[in-house]
DNA sequence: TAGGATATCTACTCATGAGTATGATGCATG
DNA sequence: CATGCATCATACTCATGAGTAGATATCCTA
């Protein structure tokens, strides 16, 4: 599992780093004089700076789009100049790859979340898509779903791949277990989940533009819209109750 | 309404102007000898040319993105050089408008095709979203979805955002107009078709990967996802049809 | 306090690619 | 046949931006 971005960088903002002549961790490395310690302190503030510079760049991508964005720009918006940049990371593409990953892994943990529950698929779906449109809407979001294949070397193409798939397809189980245990009606799994990520992978698009509501709250009125569905529902019973409707489009 | 990329485009294929020397419009040229005749089908063969400059820039920009194509690229695609596409067209920016051009105005035609009609919005809807996610599908659609405002100058985001804009809202006033008739169950207008572009919008992501289905039947299944929703419909009569479940989540 | 690791800057290289200046070719018209 | 226009290529310019070399400052440890 590649670069723990989350809830360490959730807390930190970009300037950490201009106030450098105020080493935080240089008092209690007097305290507890292990060179280890001082070098573990060292090591921290490091790492923070690293995730500074990563959520520097979402940020930066997110304005003004991957190609947009030179180095100098995210080294500027840091108040640092481009060697410092990289200094921490090795090459933009990697930039680029991280807040991806950055990204991916919250959807990752909302996975993990509901993986143990007893609820109906249905509902820990539900909480997964939640889950998924924040991510969507946070800063790694754009970069999460624009990070384009092309724009990466193989190798981290490959992996953004894999995760994708993962993702997808853990969708289309808990589609698949709500079929099973009747949540969810039956339907193509495959292209609901194509829909539903499509949907929420969509919100990066406007989210910035109109930022009115937060992530979780379009998120839950998706779920709203995908649950009950456009076509309204009859109080008059039933027996088939997803057929085709032949439209005369067109 | 500019360029009229769509139906003349459908049929020519890029290596139209590799034959050059046969000159397509001679002879019809020699039969009627009115120089305006002649100019206009000179006219004509230039637009072509540019048609197929066009379509072929928005092919290479579906395969590698718009940044990672070089302008040499498309003209080599064409058998042809750099100042020769410079010749049909003012800039790669242009370019760019114009494979946006292609694709949004086959669906500003699918609304027209709709217009008149006195069938339920619900269908009217419907058969917008199938040539929706046909045009999403085309060779513009990556353009279309993913033409970026910070890549175009401001005088063509502005007409972008523009005609995005008026897509959006006839989706929304169809789905307005279908609460009102009864054929679409009362819902948040404004987000659901958020979402229904965007899962329609993504099918430019993955497409190329995987072209098994056409558009069309693409658009047809989440169609039908969207209609039926994910909730089971009950046999059982209900009296709130959308009531907001409050789900457990996270 | 010398020496080494850490962290940052100034000042470069160098490839790429958009856009152009200029000339060649061919066709139509007078 | 000369002239003009349309079309296309060769061979450039030039800005941008990724990435680097090497110097410098600072702190930690011995």
């Amino acid at each position: 599992m590649p670069a723990g971005l989350g809830c360490a960088m959730a807390i930190i903002n970009a300037n950490t780093m201009t106030t450098r002549p105020r080493k935080p961790g240089r008092g209690r490395t007097r305290s507890t004089p292990s060179p280890w310690q001082a070098s573990r302190e060292r090591h921290r503030d490091r790492e923070l700076k690293r995730e500074a510079v990563i959520r520097a760049a979402a940020r930066e991508f997110n304005r003004k789009g991957y190609h947009n964005t030179s180095l100098d720009d995210i080294a500027a918006r840091l108040q640092i100049t481009k060697p410092t940049v990289y200094y921490y990371v090795t090459s933009k593409e990697q930039l680029l790859f991280q807040c991806f990953i950055g990204g991916v892994e919250q959807i990752r943990a909302a996975f993990r979340a509901v993986e143990g529950r007893r609820a109906p698929a249905r509902v820990r779906l539900n909480a997964v898509l939640r889950h998924y449109g924040e991510a969507v809407a946070s800063d790694f979001g754009w970069c999460m779903v624009r990070a384009e294949d092309q724009d990466l070397s193989p190798a981290m193409s490959r992996h953004i791949k894999a995760l994708k798939s993962e993702i997808d397809h853990g969708i289309r189980q808990l589609i698949h277990e709500g079929i099973q245990d009747g949540s969810i009606a039956p339907c193509d799994a495959k292209m609901a989940a194509f829909a539903l990520a499509g949907a929420l992978n969509w919100i990066a698009h406007w989210y910035r533009e109109n930022q009115s509501l937060t992530g979780a709250q379009i998120a839950s009125a998706f779920v709203a819209i995908f649950e009950g569905g456009l076509a309204p529902r009859p109080a008059r019973r039933r027996a088939k109750p997803r057929a085709a409707r032949g439209t005369s489009g067109a």
